[in-house]
DNA sequence: TCTATTAATGTTACCGTTAACATTAATGTG
DNA sequence: CACATTAATGTTAACGGTAACATTAATAGA
């Protein structure tokens, strides 16, 4: 509902044309000073609110932009959903948000409605259950803007926001091996369709490599990006034999991780004694941990507002190069790793 | 961008009319059962999206919603978008997030807007800085669905969704005084305007009149809803001499909370021995925190929930009643308020 | 004074879809 | 076989706004 004011309704009050009233309220030349003030004194007094609707429809433009993104309650997004309304807020586009809920099919069906929507450009971080990758390139060729945040698909025509996911994962993996002299190292992956899982497997692969240690495929469990996830990959883990154990874990994210150390909590093994442990992401709960996790902070304020304006500037200039923008991450050393651990 | 393919392409090269091929793709009844598939067809090869915007034109109904909140990073309120997002996401209808970042101009704004965008409704909890209703009965008055949530304005003519708010901090005050005997109890309250502000104020008053407690002006701190408020109010607090200390401090909610824990630690005192202390949300650190803080448990999912089915049946139905929904909470005994503390 | 120029306003058509009514073709009935 | 009935499709206008062109009134210049 709202108003059902038009801007016919104002024109007959006054007696012009709904022309006249159209340029006076969008401040456009030609028309006289007092005929403006008329039409806008008659706008007020009636509630008139311009109709968007009628108006995307004439120049197939919504300012509107979609965002979906796989989980709404890992803080992660929240966060980037802060930056990218900073963003939108201060360039006059809306904000369609879908939650996947980690499901492909429920992106697909999202993208679809916001095209039906006609939004001006989406934001995407793709389900941890993406399958191929056909429906994006189909997405993409059709010309619709897009630009990919964290968990990306690269080199398919759009353009990505994420973190040195690779070398952020190398360094907190050597950290584990340099300073703390640890040989045995797991690694709770993501799934390997998706950017953050493979690269920051990679990025534990390489540093494994540097060091001349073995990979053992028993340390290498798939699991998700979920502290449910983390928790059953852990499990699984513990299920080898006590000798075989590793020394030290390298989650693929946070919650993960916050998932692993309650499977090794209760097997009653000791934090960071019995087994180490580290993660990614810097989840708010991350320093409040009773053994507070050391962990890769990701800038996820900083991710949205980027992922936002190259958008943004995607959708306003045809031109626009495709890129993918690396932001810088730090890693934060805390006590889950064996350090001493300021927070 | 997307698809620029119309009703009117498909009809031409089919050589049907445009209204056929609309019947098809709709399911109308009267349609020939080949014509139907062959438009389906045609459809589908072409890359048909349906045009929402030119729709929504015609219907004036654009299965949108606007959603506006008053601050994003606090966990309470993502959580409770997730369980408005679960409610449109099986009612087909979208749903537009604004961030007022606690400025009451931002939420005029954001509202405008989405009025603008001729939004099916709006979902609001309103800022900490909210001056004069008169803007929500306009808003109202012109026939605009409204639901409040969590931070409502009652009695002006749109249902409400919300906790118990002042049971709920007359529960949690009278747990300080009948379980740990605490006599002298300051509040560190939100602004007044703000229905939980008020509610938890009052009582808070209620648990001190019940035991004939005094209310005394000075423990009384005006602050706000967020981190830095809540620590701000407590070094005021702290700022009376020493033998003016209250025992226990109720704060309006968590981050308020966790703000003042850390004004107080500077102090040099500790929780709960030199001064307990005791929050409202269960905020996702509560249980986390050094000293677990107790609480009241808000069913934040809950309240989205109810708050997007109330609105939706509020548009779907002229006749819907206006209610005040109350979703009950629970109380978090933990080990901020002196007690041994299981999380 | 008459015409050229400019400022202000008006008209028409269209954006993509659908409701409402109109037309045509197909089927059945006595 | 003529006519009523129904099924399938077509045509027109409208939703609210604006671009593009048309018209009118006012001003300036020769």
């Amino acid at each position: 509902m709202g108003s059902d004011v038009t801007l016919k309704h104002i024109a007959e009050a006054l007696g012009v044309s709904a022309m006249t009233v159209s340029r006076a309220l969008n401040n456009r030349s030609n028309v006289d000073e007092k005929t403006r003030e008329r039409v806008l004194e008659k706008a007020q007094s009636m509630g008139y609110t311009p109709n968007h609707v009628a108006k995307s429809l004439v120049s197939s433009k919504t300012y509107t932009i979609g965002v979906v993104i796989p989980e709404i309650t890992h803080a992660f997004f929240p966060e980037v959903v802060r930056g990218i309304e900073e963003v939108t807020n201060t360039s006059d586009y809306q904000l369609f948000l879908t939650n996947a809920d980690e499901q492909f099919d429920r992106e697909k069906n999202a993208i679809r409605t916001l095209q039906s929507k006609r939004v001006d450009g989406i934001l995407i971080s793709s389900s941890q259950t993406v399958e191929d990758y056909s429906f994006y390139e189909e997405l993409i060729n059709s010309g619709t803007s897009i630009v990919f945040f964290d968990r990306c698909i690269e080199d398919i025509g759009a353009s990505t926001v994420s973190v040195n996911d690779k070398e952020s994962a190398c360094q907190i993996t050597e950290h584990l091996i340099k300073v703390h002299g640890f040989t045995k190292i797991a690694h709770l992956s993501g799934p390997q369709e998706v950017s953050i899982g493979k690269k920051r497997f990679q990025g534990y692969l390489e540093a494994l490599q540097k060091y001349d240690l073995p990979v053992e495929d028993q340390w290498i469990i798939s699991g998700g990006f979920q502290e449910e996830r983390g928790y059953e990959a852990m499990k699984k883990l513990l299920s080898l034999p006590v000798e075989k154990y590793p020394e030290a874990v390298v989650a693929v994210n946070d919650p993960s991780a916050i998932g692993a150390i309650k499977a090794i909590k209760e097997e009653g093994l000791s934090i960071p004694d019995d087994i180490a442990i580290v993660g990614f992401t810097d989840d708010i709960r991350a320093p409040l941990l009773d053994v507070p996790l050391t962990t890769i902070h990701q800038p996820a304020y900083e991710v949205g507002k980027q992922a936002a304006q190259k958008l943004i500037q995607t959708i306003e200039n045809e031109s626009e190069p495709i890129e993918n923008i690396v932001v810088p991450t730090s890693i934060k050393i805390r006590s889950s790793c064996g350090c001493e651990g300021n927070t």
